[in-house]
DNA sequence: CTGGCTTTGTGAACGCGTGCACGAGTGCCT
DNA sequence: AGGCACTCGTGCACGCGTTCACAAAGCCAG
């Protein structure tokens, strides 16, 4: 436990927004581009480019007045910020429809999260083979995780089982998690957590439709009243 | 300019909140709750109650003081708010590992987003049953969202895809999409778009595990992987 | 009916993120 | 060498979202 000095912290909202712009500059420099104002980057990223600087300006000056960032050096800047310099296994939990799905996509291999295994309950699953990878019984969840050295754990299972799987993850030394199931997960103080709740990107857009669409009549009943569903 | 045509503007931040709460509050009813308390649905939200209370009041003044809120009027409150007092059918496009788990996945029609259909360009997958959806191809999309008034679409294209598969969702005539692929999309105005980028996710998790293992120059004794790009 | 208890609804303070504006550095051209 | 065009880095102001704190409002016991 070196004190070693805080180092600058980056803010959420900027950290959200860095593996956006590796993804662009690793596109660009497969382009051919070697060098890239904040102004182009933001126009590629969708957004403003003082943001774009001011994000960049956490990493440490690294750009060139009057020329831009050198596209490569960039690249290995977030990179190092984001601790993409190694790989990250992950652990996958709930071997259905999503988790299925998940284990099959090589994108994540690529983009260094190797899936170092998928786990589940059902014994009609376990053995199976997705992706690549062999399904394999939640029971050996904490032997996967030490050997294969699993920090991030993705919880695949329905709701009812979300908590269970956390709890597991977080039992087995996991210390991130990425939970696609519906629930707010319960977890030890300092266990990371990201929820990704694709019915709730949905309402999102419905209360948008709702409101293009006439945006309702005046407000219903001034005061409360019992009203069943 | 014109006058206020926008009634009562809800945050972004409580729109995207009011899924959670509406989901919590339909689990306390059906087990038998029929009065909550802002601590309490903050409790299980894993918010501040204040919030919880400023986020119900932009609906409205549904509460009562010393009581609480009723379950099922807040539910109906916010279902009306959100624009779930009918369904939105989605069409999916793209029917690959992605496509086929979310037309496998049964959680979508239970919460008023039934999938009105799903295609591909693919003329292998063309045909094929997922989830109980015949895949049809790319081009019958116009004819899917003008007879099935369909409003929102999602997109589970492969990047290079998702641009051309998102200029084709609005020129058919459909106003919101979610977007799976890890691509910045160009929409003329007034479309509403979300994006859900898995790698996102992981990135941001492996930011925080990187920066709680010692932060710069990688604890992990691996050897020197210093490739960029 | 009154007093005490509970919980809502919201004004106000605060903090964070965003975007503008501009000084400061860099490279190129004359 | 000097001037010019360009782009970064950032101070600053603004707006949104979060949180605290408390008066208002409702319930209930006695
Ligand atoms: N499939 C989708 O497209 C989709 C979309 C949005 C959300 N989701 C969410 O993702 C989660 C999984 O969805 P799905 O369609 O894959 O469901 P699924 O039913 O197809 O798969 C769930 C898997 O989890 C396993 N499981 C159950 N309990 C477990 C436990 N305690 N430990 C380990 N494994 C367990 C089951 O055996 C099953 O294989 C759900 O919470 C769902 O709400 C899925
Ligand atoms: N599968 C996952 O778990 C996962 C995870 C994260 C992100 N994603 C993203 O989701 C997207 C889809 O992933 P996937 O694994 O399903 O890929 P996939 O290759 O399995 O499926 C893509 C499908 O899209 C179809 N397609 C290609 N071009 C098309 C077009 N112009 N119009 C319509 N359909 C077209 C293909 O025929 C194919 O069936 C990708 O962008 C991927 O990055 C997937």
């Amino acid at each position: 436990m070196a004190p070693e000095r805080t180092r600058r912290r980056i803010p959420d909202a900027t950290v959200s927004r860095l593996p956006v712009y590796l993804r662009l500059l690793g596109e660009q420099g497969d382009e051919g581009v070697d060098s890239i104002s904040s102004e182009r980057l933001a126009e590629l990223a969708g957004v403003n480019a003082a943001k774009v600087r001011k994000d960049l300006s956490y990493l440490g000056s690294y750009g060139t007045r009057g020329v831009g960032y050198e596209v490569a050096y960039l690249v290995y800047q977030i990179r190092r910020e984001l601790g993409l310099t190694h790989d990250w296994p992950v652990v996958i939990v709930g071997a259905g429809n999503l988790g299925q799905a998940l284990a099959g996509y090589g994108g994540f291999g690529e983009r260094g999260f190797p899936v170092a295994g998928i786990v589940d309950v059902d014994d009609n699953k376990v053995g199976t083979v997705m992706g690549g990878v062999r399904v394999r019984h939640i029971d050996d969840l904490p032997q996967i995780v030490q050997t294969k050295r699993v920090n991030i754990g993705v919880i695949a299972t329905p709701g009812m089982a979300a908590q269970d799987a956390a709890d597991r993850l977080v039992k087995a030394g996991v210390t991130s998690i990425l939970n696609f199931a519906p629930v707010v997960l319960n977890v030890p103080h300092g266990i990371e957590t990201r929820k990704v709740d694709l019915a709730v990107e949905l309402q999102i857009l419905s209360y948008h439709e709702q409101r293009r669409s006439g945006g309702v009549g005046g407000a219903v009943g001034s005061g409360p009243r019992s009203a069943t569903a």
